[in-house]
DNA sequence: CTAATTTATTTGGTTGTCCAAATAAACTAT
DNA sequence: ATAGTTTATTTGGACAACCAAATAAATTAG
């Protein structure tokens, strides 16, 4: 009983903040309903009792809002859900396209120092296999003003920030490289054949392929 | 909803496969509902349930057992519960008096293909951080015909068969011993002063704690 | 500005897990 | 074997999440 009485609540929190995020336009009771796939009605009381718990608010134009404290709530289930996917991937070697079921089970597992622990377990990942970033223990997202290297101008100076894949032979690739969050990286080329990259990296000229070059993070340089 | 409908009858599985191992006398509707601590009117109405799924059978005698259907349910969901165990005192160092709960929850992720990887991923563990046998994926237990090497007798030779705790120090230590699965051991001496024993490894001796030979589990030589 | 449509809410009902209290059945002990 | 106790079952009801269908309110279209 007591152990899931939170998966129905955490589930509206969570698609309430996936609502918010992807469509500008308000959230009713039906667009809730719809996504939910469920009964309006249903979804209505629901909201009512998410209003009783200032977790939700009812907007004057009837659309529905998380609340501060309830965004927090669905950023905690967010992150929990990414880095599952990280650890499905990363350790039990799931692809990307499987985890997602499994992962929306194990979000609901109500711990936080098992969520924190986990995160360290798995060396702090930045993003999720599906490049989603994971909100840190507070709640914050890390803010992507940067941009993926694949996308990045010719001969302009760029600063890693993070990595798209959190894979662990890229890991590695990166480190062999010595490509690590600050690292310094030029774009010398790109070639037209196969869309590699030849970038400057501390002086040096190293050849990546598209792929490698789309999962790398980065800034300008100031 | 589809995701936590089982837990209820799991629990239930559950509570009568360990009341059926540490008790000899029948399991009775009252047993169950102290043991869950439930009325018992709900628990004869979900043993009901159970029984028109085929997963426990009412006996004569009114006791309730385990049909072999729900043994096997039974089984699977302590495979999990203890493989999830060890992985949170293995990979997340929590200690073994703390993972319970929170296997109780792991225990109920519904995917045969993931505790199958985790089970990999945990190198096949065969009990967890308690000492318990994790059955494997056809719910077979390692029998325990094998005794704590603590309880062993005096010149007699052993075969080591496993070991009780699957913590990463206690298997470096072991390592670094040369004791693993059918190493022959001879205890010499146990100190009466720390209850340590001297042990006869590969025609060495070796000195360890009581609470070390109670970790390792071991099988009367052939 | 009314009619038609969409959206929101209410009503009445189902199902699953749970309980307290009443009753029935089965032991237990003298 | 009968009173007393324990065990088993029934009864009636609570509560949470859900739905279909009816109604009410708001929006949009002509």
């Amino acid at each position: 009983m007591s152990h899931f009485v939170n998966h129905f609540e955490e589930n509206y929190l969570k698609e309430l903040y996936k609502l918010g995020q992807k469509e500008i336009k308000k959230v009713n009771n039906i667009a809730l309903a719809k996504a939910m796939e469920l009964n309006p009605a249903t979804v209505l009381e629901m909201v009512r009792k998410l209003t009783e718990k200032k977790l939700v608010a009812l907007q004057p134009d009837k659309s529905i809002a998380l609340t501060e404290k309830g965004r927090k709530k669905a950023l905690m289930i967010v992150r929990k859900h990414r880095l599952w996917e990280v650890f499905l991937v990363n350790k039990l070697h799931y692809k990307w396209s499987e985890v997602h079921q499994l992962a929306e089970q194990l979000e609901h597992i109500d711990s936080e120092d098992l969520v924190n622990r986990l995160e360290e377990f798995l060396e702090f990942p930045a993003f999720d296999p599906h490049g989603d970033p994971i909100p840190d223990k507070n709640g914050k997202i890390k803010k992507n003003s940067s941009i993926a290297l694949s996308t990045a101008s010719k001969d302009k100076t760029y600063l890693v920030q993070s990595f798209a894949d959190t894979a662990d032979s890229f890991l590695d690739y990166l480190a062999a490289l010595n490509i690590q969050p600050g690292t310094k990286i030029k774009i010398v080329d790109q070639l037209q054949y196969d869309n590699s990259f030849t970038l400057n990296i501390n002086k040096k000229n190293v050849q990546v392929s598209q792929k490698v070059a789309s999962n790398i993070l980065v800034q300008p340089a100031t």
